[in-house]
DNA sequence: CTTGCAGTTCAAGCGCGCTTGAACTACACC
DNA sequence: GGTGTAGTTCAAGCGCGCTTGAACTGCAAG
């Protein structure tokens, strides 16, 4: 075999400073309702900056080799991650992308969108049933008109986050990747949203 | 016993339009990691618009003797929901407030961020530990650097989505509350909601 | 064709947090 | 004091989603 490792199997195989990133992005990931080993597997392909293969992601990491197959698999399918069969040896590589929050933003917002809906829906319903009885006084009514009204203003506020964060972070600067704005300002962050 | 009711204990007590409401709220508040049951009660109190005893809630909402204590006790110590001992008969009741997102807002800010606290310690110790090293390349080091700025920026956009939401609600206009802008109707329980 | 390795699938197991319900406390009334 | 009702607490149970690991597929080399 081509791996003659040195440390011990069950032994932490992450230098601490590498364990610290991943485990801090597992737990922001996983914040927003991903998977940690989602997070982690990005993170640790972000960090090396270069392709790593199931097997090294594997041991790594510490996951069985399910769980290597099923994360990576969603994290292509969210794109934030990319497969490469570099013909050499016909092993599959995966490589971190960079443009992490335009995806967890759609993500997300698709999240919040179908709740929304969902819940705008049921809100509707209930007034028309409301209103078709005649025991539900007008001040019920009133605070069931008010509930939607919350509703969209959460709506909106939520889309406002995602607009700000997006355009903050993949906008003119792409935090993420190497790509600097020009010569001038080592971390300007492209302020988008004025206040 | 004095509670004659008519239907069956195990049907859904509430009518239809008033079961959706409360499951819609349900569903919002469990989208935000609150308890369900918490969404569901205070939607309750709410829409009834006046003090509800536990066994009222317990019956409506179909909860056992605990749960409603539970949660009862919770949405009070947020500041959502208050209780009196209305004196008559010694049964305390409970009456929602209308100010929910200002809580609402608090709780999530608080958690996002001891979440952000503590990521930030973590990278930046990581960062610390991987500059005493000789072997970490400065490319792998400015990466460290972006997820730093990476965090900034959305710790920004949050705060920004937790600004708008509760001015949006909690302010000029109090959503939730009667007070209507102009026109000042029937319940005046007149906040002043300053910015 | 057989062997062996890379990768995928999915039923079963596990962990974790919520809910239950019985024991307990507090208090009012007799 | 004793009895009854309202409310609280918390260990045990339950549900649910993630992870595991073994069986399976596919492919390439012998």
């Amino acid at each position: 075999m081509k791996k003659p490792r040195a440390a011990a199997e069950s032994a932490a195989p992450l230098p601490e400073w590498e364990a610290l990133v991943v485990e801090a992005v597992g737990t922001v990931i996983e914040f927003w309702r991903f998977k940690r080993n989602q997070g982690r597997v990005w993170a640790l392909l972000y960090l090396r900056g270069r392709e790593l293969t199931a097997a090294e992601l594997q041991e790594a990491l510490e996951l069985s080799k399910g769980a290597v197959s099923m994360v990576t698999r969603e994290l292509e399918q969210w794109g934030v991650v990319s497969r490469s069969h570099a013909g050499s040896d016909g092993v599959w590589r995966f490589r971190a992308e960079t443009d992490l929050m335009k995806m967890v933003g759609r993500v997300i917002e698709a999240r919040e969108s179908k709740l929304v809906l969902g819940v705008k829906a049921d809100l509707e319903r209930a007034e028309r049933l409301a209103r078709q009885r005649d025991d539900v006084p007008p001040d019920v009514l009133a605070r069931l008109q008010r509930m939607k009204t919350l509703a969209a203003v959460i709506d909106r506020a939520v889309r406002g986050f995602l607009h700000t964060a997006r355009l903050d972070v993949g906008g003119a600067v792409s935090v993420l990747s190497g790509v600097l704005p020009a010569r001038r300002a080592r971390r300007t962050s492209a302020r988008v949203n004025p206040g």
